[in-house]
DNA sequence: ATACAATATGACCTTGTGGTCACATGACTA
DNA sequence: TAGTCATGTGACCACAAGGTCATATTGTAT
């Protein structure tokens, strides 16, 4: 936790230097980060920096929290558009509103992903507490779809959970490699070209590839 | 590509270099790796490390050949067991195989994949020819497989591919994540265990998490 | 044995890193 | 006005990085 002199800032300064933070990690990881291109992209002085951090994972920490708290404050006043949804109808309504989410503050996004993913700290010690969290949601969402028939129960409970991450992974990097190149992220997760990809996507998940009698018939 | 003067050296010295090299690679990943530490390790000084190479990028680029040219020979008397397979049963003998090499030297494969997955250089200019060569043979697949009319022709080539990428890459992720902690990996990879827990994940994406009529039986 | 080219060496260079600290500034209190 | 204390500062530290180069060593041909 960054100390108690960070927090006395004014808002402006604080998220000067926040800024300056996620796009450093954004740009560089957490590994290759650099606390001297953080100073002096957020205008403050080395000395300063250390007076508000203990170091760079210190500022990388508040950066996971700034995440995980905008997230909460997104989801909190939003609600499936209906109940008793089918659980794989439940998941793509996830799906969806998370992209929403990230494009509201894709940077952030990336900043955190590069690092959890790419630097591949998210099976490091440090995040123990968000992986259980995010893999524990996603063993109830399995368990329901079994109790309720929907989901093959010859796919036992450890494999579902890999291939749920694979496709959460998957839907993350293209979000990032994709929406960061457009000027209205936002406009370009709703259009209906990206939200038909996702439709795609997420029924090969549930479906395949292999041809089968039932075939995806374009939602558009 | 390294100078003449390490082609020159005693086989021994060669491969004492390179596999200090893999193992720097291995461990830190190209940005983060440090000549020093492949010097002291392999035994030579540094003055000969830049007489025999241009740089570390360049021993990277040796480390990528060694792993095409151990590949190709590899595969080189390796058929699959019967001709005319199915699309699908061709790519889960690909998959197999292909672990089957990865045990022969795990250490390389995961410098290689630390570096194109975890570092995102795969997708950076260096690697353009390998990435379109490896695309372009999915490419091929695939279009055998919409010929024979073994995949869903609702699904266009564009994401065939990256829904065929995300797997191979999730299953690499797999096997050095487990792999690596084996004592025997050559007998972990051909293990029933290990062989059905490929073949229910293959199974995954051929037929989906959603229960359908054909539901996956034991094959062990 | 001599001469010459190829190879090997590590001290040394510059650059950037994370981190420290003696001091400067400024706001608030007595 | 004088004193106090939180905040701000950048020169400075030790260290490791990639890379160079004058010199030492070795191998080979005559």
């Amino acid at each position: 936790m960054p100390k108690q002199t960070f927090f006395n800032l004014p808002d402006e300064k604080r998220s000067q230097i926040m800024n300056a933070a996620i796009n450093e990690f954004a740009a560089y990881g957490l590994e290759n980060s650099s606390t001297n291109r953080i100073v002096s992209n957020s205008g403050i002085s080395k000395g300063s920096f250390y007076q508000y951090f203990e170091d760079k994972q210190d500022v990388f920490d508040y950066v996971m929290t700034m995440l995980a708290e905008e997230k909460i404050v997104f989801f909190e006043d939003k609600y499936p558009p209906k109940n008793n949804m089918d659980t794989f109808e439940y998941y793509r309504w996830l799906v969806k509103t998370g992209m929403e989410f990230n494009s509201t503050n894709p940077l952030l996004v990336q900043a955190v992903t590069r690092v959890l993913l790419v630097e591949g700290q998210y099976y490091g010690k440090n995040f123990e507490k968000y992986r259980e969290q995010s893999t524990q949601a996603m063993k109830m969402m399995i368990e329901q779809a079994m109790q309720d028939g929907e989901m093959d129960p010859s796919v036992d409970m450890e494999l579902a959970i890999m291939v749920m991450e694979t496709w959460n992974n998957a839907l993350a990097s293209y979000f990032l490699k994709e929406g960061l190149k457009q000027d209205d992220i936002m406009a370009w997760v709703r259009s209906p070209e990206t939200q038909e990809k996702i439709e795609k996507l997420l029924y090969i998940m549930e479906y395949g590839l292999r041809k089968t009698e039932s075939t995806f018939e374009s939602l558009a």
